[in-house]
Order: structure tokens, then C-alpha cells, then sequence
DNA sequence: GTCTATACATCGATAGAC
DNA sequence: GTCTATCGATGTATAGAC
């Protein structure tokens, strides 16, 4: 199949508009992103954008599938160690590092903050994709029980908001990861045997 | 002292709007409060309402701090058993349903959802005065070390969260909380005595 | 596809009469 | 304290020319 050129080119627009956005949303949060900031930003007067966008949550719509495809491709690349343990604790510090180097990111991919936005059937796939990587991990750790699986998940989540809620940059609460998904792990382990 | 019936009225009326405020907020999410709506609400126009808040941010201090009191009281209300231990679950189990029971009053009070909002240091003193009830209950049961109790509050506040974002009104992942508290609490103890 | 122009709505806040 | 009137800013979205 040919490659349609002027297709191509488009998407690389979208692409940088997106990037753009995500420059303004790290600036001044993701709730106060504007279409005509973000127009200035690229160049172009705000009913422009609605040649690549059919509406500002369409855009949100964009930036949370590409920063899904950021976490996709950063969960991909991990080198995991053998042991499963060891491996699901590498796996959470990735995750819970992607999350914690960009609150706004973390805002629209992990939190509810834009009354009315809900991502695509399409979107949300890619978080599916990422979700169920972990799932891959934390059973090959010997995490089954759909309980267990919602308790460690929800630990992480909570170390990692309370160190970006608290003290953004810092190690404070995420120092604890290891130790926590050990205390999981265990315990998880003791209960299915039983 | 004389009381001072005018400003008790107004401190009735104050009162009142929050109120409403509240009402509000739980109707259309707290980020979407808006003073012409408020005012609607309490039979007023909207200008009325500076005569009782400078700003709307002051409001939001208002509704921030009367949330807070909210908590206090239940929290003090509580009839703890004499055992440490069940004395911290009973403790987080009345956290957590108050956390649950209004997803408007926990975004506000517990997550950073209103862009340029931060709580008056008159305000902050109630939370603080909340959050200082949790370090004794903690600390009677043995869990002393400050790493210990992010710990804690962290997972508990990571059970509430995805409960909220993902099931509002169940139960799956709030059912785990005493299992949590403990796993987290014997863990501390361990190590301390070690 | 990009522009100008503008519609349209919402919202917070102020001025000034009563 | 409450009102009317209005300001001024912001923001999304559409119409229509080029």
C-alpha cells in the first residue's frame, strides 16, 4: 500500500500539537489547558485546532492515549530480572517512576480531574494494554486473588499520590515500594496456600 | 458577654449557604460550584453573596473547613474498643466511610482538584487537629515510626481512592482495610523490636 | 487548512442605588 | 444587606471567506 503522504504529514501535526499540550498542562496543570493558549503555542489561531480536533475533549482524548502509549512503551522496555519477586518489584518502581516524574500526566491518565471527560473505547484500550502487563507480573509473582491484586494495587497508587500530593520530587513515601510489595507478596502467598 | 444576635444570624446565614454550597457540590462535582448557581440556591442574587465571602475561594476555605469539622466530630464521636489494635481498625474503618460516604467532600478535603485553592491557615487547623487524632490511635498501637504511619495512610488512603474512582457505593476494595491495617501494623512491630 | 470575525455561554467581581 | 446593572475576562465552538 502506497503511504499517503499528506496523511502522514497530518499526523505528524496532531503529533506536535499533542506534545504541545502537554507542554502547557506540565506548566500550568492539566485542568487549565486552553485551545487558544495551546494555538499560540503552535503557532495557529484557535479555531484552527478544530481542523485536527472536533473538541477540546477530543484533544484530552489524545493526550491520554499518548500518554498511555508512554507507559506502554516504558513498561515494554523494562529488562526484568528472572526471579518473579524481584521482577514485580522492578515492575512497580517503573510504574510508580512514571508517575511520580509528571503529576500532570498522572493527573489525566490515574486521576478524575476534568468534569465530563471520559476517555474513548480506543484511548482507554492502550491503558488496558498497560493494566493488563501488570496483572502479567503480579501472577507470575504468585498474586492471583483478584482481593490481593486490588489491595497491591491500590497500595502503590496511594504511596504514589501522597508523594506527589506531599512532596513532589522527593522519595519520601515511594522509599517504601520494595517493602510494601514484599509485605503483599508474602502475605498473599501465606493466604492462597492455606 | 452580651451575645451579639446580628452576628449570630449571619453566622446562621453563613452556615446555611455552605450548605447549600454542599448540596451543590454533591449535585454537580465541587469543581463545578459556581456563585450564580449558590445563589439561585439560597434564594439570593449572586452579587449578594460577597456581603458573606470575599472571593470564591473563600468559600471554598469555608466549605473547606466545615468538612473538616465534620470529620472531627465523627471522629470524636467514636467509642473505641480498649484494645489497641481493634481500637486503629474502628479508627480507619470511620475514616474511610466518611471519605466514602460524600465523593464531593473527599475531593475537596483530601485531593488537590481546585486549581489555586489552598485552605486558610484557620482552616488547616481543623485538618490538622483531624489528622492529629489518627497519629494517637496510631501511636497507641504501636506504630511509632514515621515510615511506618505514611505507610499506613497511604494505603489506606489508596483503598479509599480506587474505591471511589471505581466502584462509588461498593465495597470491594474497602472490605480489605482491617486485613491492611493488620498486616502494616504487625510488620511495624517487627521491626521496632528489632 | 487557516484565517477573521463572532456567537454564545459562563463566571467572578465591582459600582452604586435603595 | 440586597438589589440591578454591568464589567471584563475567559473559553469553547461555528460561519464563512480565502
Amino acid at each position: 500500500m502506497v503511504v499517503d503522504k499528506v496523511a502522514q504529514r497530518r499526523e505528524l501535526k496532531i503529533a506536535s500539537i499533542v506534545e504541545a499540550a502537554w507542554g502547557l498542562a506540565r506548566e500550568r496543570g492539566i485542568q487549565l489547558v486552553s485551545l487558544h493558549a495551546l494555538a499560540k503555542e503552535v503557532g495557529m489561531r484557535q479555531p484552527s485546532l478544530y481542523a485536527y480536533f472536533d473538541s477540546k475533549n477530543a484533544l484530552y482524548d489524545a493526550m491520554f492515549a499518548h500518554g498511555n502509549r508512554e507507559l506502554v512503551a516504558r513498561l515494554s522496555s523494562l529488562d526484568l530480572p528472572d526471579d518473579p519477586r524481584a521482577a514485580l518489584k522492578a515492575f512497580m518502581q517503573a510504574f510508580a517512576a512514571f508517575a511520580v516524574e509528571d503529576p500532570a500526566r498522572n493527573s489525566l491518565l490515574f486521576r478524575r480531574v476534568i468534569p465530563g471527560f471520559e476517555p474513548s473505547a480506543e484511548s482507554y484500550a492502550v491503558a488496558v494494554d498497560a493494566l493488563s502487563r501488570a496483572g502479567a507480573v503480579m501472577n507470575a509473582a504468585g498474586i492471583t486473588d483478584p482481593g490481593d491484586v486490588d489491595c497491591l494495587v491500590a497500595m502503590v497508587a496511594g504511596l504514589i499520590e501522597a508523594q506527589l500530593s506531599n512532596e513532589p520530587g522527593g522519595t519520601r513515601w515511594t522509599q517504601h515500594l520494595d517493602r510494601m510489595v514484599d509485605l503483599l507478596a508474602d502475605d498473599a502467598h501465606e493466604r492462597t496456600s492455606r
